[in-house]
DNA sequence: TTATAATTGTGTAAAATTTACACATTGCAT
DNA sequence: ATGCAATGTGTAAATTTTACACAATTATAA
């Protein structure tokens, strides 16, 4: 909490009269998430408060007043990861009253996708962990239900947009290209099919390259072609289903 | 802007020190749609502000620090429209710097789905109409953005979720639906297609009544039913394409 | 050098879903 | 009673999804 040249009982009554005309904290926090080992993971920072020693939090820090939302997000971002240019969308805002212990802040949740393999040359922190999504049980704040938002969103749009490849290396192989979204989806797919379905959506390119340093033939290494994605007509949509 | 015992210029400089520290406006704003004429409408209000004069506005307010996002939202629905137990879904969250004249403001933009034929009961404000959303063109603030956000999501959502129902009296016809989803949608369906895709999903029940009033034959009415929504099992997901 | 292990790469047939399309029926209005 | 305007219904073709097996390639070990 701030204190200028007020007294702190000023700035008590002043901030409580700035919260019913609806001045708040508000943040964004960051969902993180990598592509290791087969695993799908998310970066977590251990907690800086008291209350939630020992537990893991998402990345994040109040808006400054001068800076937009999304702004806000990849200053986060890249303070903490060095990372510039990754992908980056809004999910959600979150504002249950006390989910904040110190103050009522409200928090704009983003999903990030980023390469692993990036991110590991760039910073080194050993507050800042890699973890298996599927292995977290409890988190600081409300960061757990954020990040299951965030998490089941990702499930959802990478099946309908090309997010994927961001946490891939920029030439990847079709079975890399498989085990992301089944690590993903949580689910095993038909590898015949699987490939019939991307090549059919013809955004796959050929590298003429070839994996190198596996214990077995190597797969050709293919990149996404986003030019081709942004061209191709958008599908009129009509599938009403639930 | 507020003044309690402090002088304006404490205030000022507090204020600009809350903002550094994140303390920013925040709002929800409405998007509120109902179905009338075959047409999709959206709520709007006269701005109360002179830079948007003749403009119209979505119906919104400042969050109180004592309620949830949620909470405002259903707060601000029920003190326009006297409607309660609406549909409503948070959407997404609109930060530009300068998107409000007045202050920095942050909004969270949520979606309403109401029954015209209600509200007309409940309220009278001759501040407050009913707008084809497709005639539209330009709006107070960044509320013609917030709007086309909204829209789209209605799109998309109402093809995978039941929110459609809302928008119309308990009990309609299959015409009705069709219409709805054609109005929303912005295209023809076949009418065949159409119900047989109803009736395969096995959520609509039959009345036993018939259409009253209308210059031809009657069609039977329905009506949805949630039970057996919740209960069904939710289909496995898997359907890559974009 | 040869055999083995592991994984890539490929096609087809059956099933399910989606699409296109036409006519008899019903109730109201004249 | 007749005409009008919409409801209600089925089927065949096209498309999409699913299930499934074997030959080719490379690294490794014998």
């Amino acid at each position: 909490m701030p204190a200028t040249a007020a007294s702190q009982k000023n700035i008590k009554t002043i901030l409580k009269q700035l919260e019913n005309e609806g001045y708040n904290g508000i943040s964004v926090d960051c969902v993180i998430f990598g592509f290791d080992e087969d695993e799908l993971k998310v970066l977590l920072i251990k907690s800086d408060l008291k209350n939630f020693e020992d537990r893991w939090s998402l990345l994040g820090d109040l808006i400054d007043s001068n800076e937009t939302l999304d702004g806000a997000a990849y200053r986060v971002l890249k303070e903490r990861t060095g990372l510039e240019d990754v992908y980056l969308e809004q999910v959600k805002s979150f504002g249950e009253i006390s989910r904040h212990p110190a103050a009522r802040v409200i928090t704009v949740a983003y999903c990030s996708l980023v390469n692993v393999q990036h991110y590991q040359l760039k910073k080194l922190d050993n507050e800042l962990h890699w973890h298996n999504v599927r292995h977290i049980k409890e988190m600081a704040f409300d960061h757990k239900q954020i990040l299951d938002a965030c998490y089941l969103w990702l499930q959802k749009r990478i099946q309908e947009h090309p997010l994927g490849f961001s946490l891939l290396p920029k030439k990847f192989s079709l079975r890399e290209l498989q085990n992301l979204y089944e690590a993903i989806l949580g689910v095993r797919l038909d590898r015949r099919n699987f490939r019939k379905k991307f090549f059919s959506m013809a955004l796959l390119e050929d590298t003429g390259e070839y994996e190198a340093d596996v214990p077995h033939r190597p797969g050709k290494l293919y990149k996404f072609n986003y030019e081709k994605y942004q061209q191709k007509e958008r599908k009129k949509w009509f599938g009403i289903d639930f």
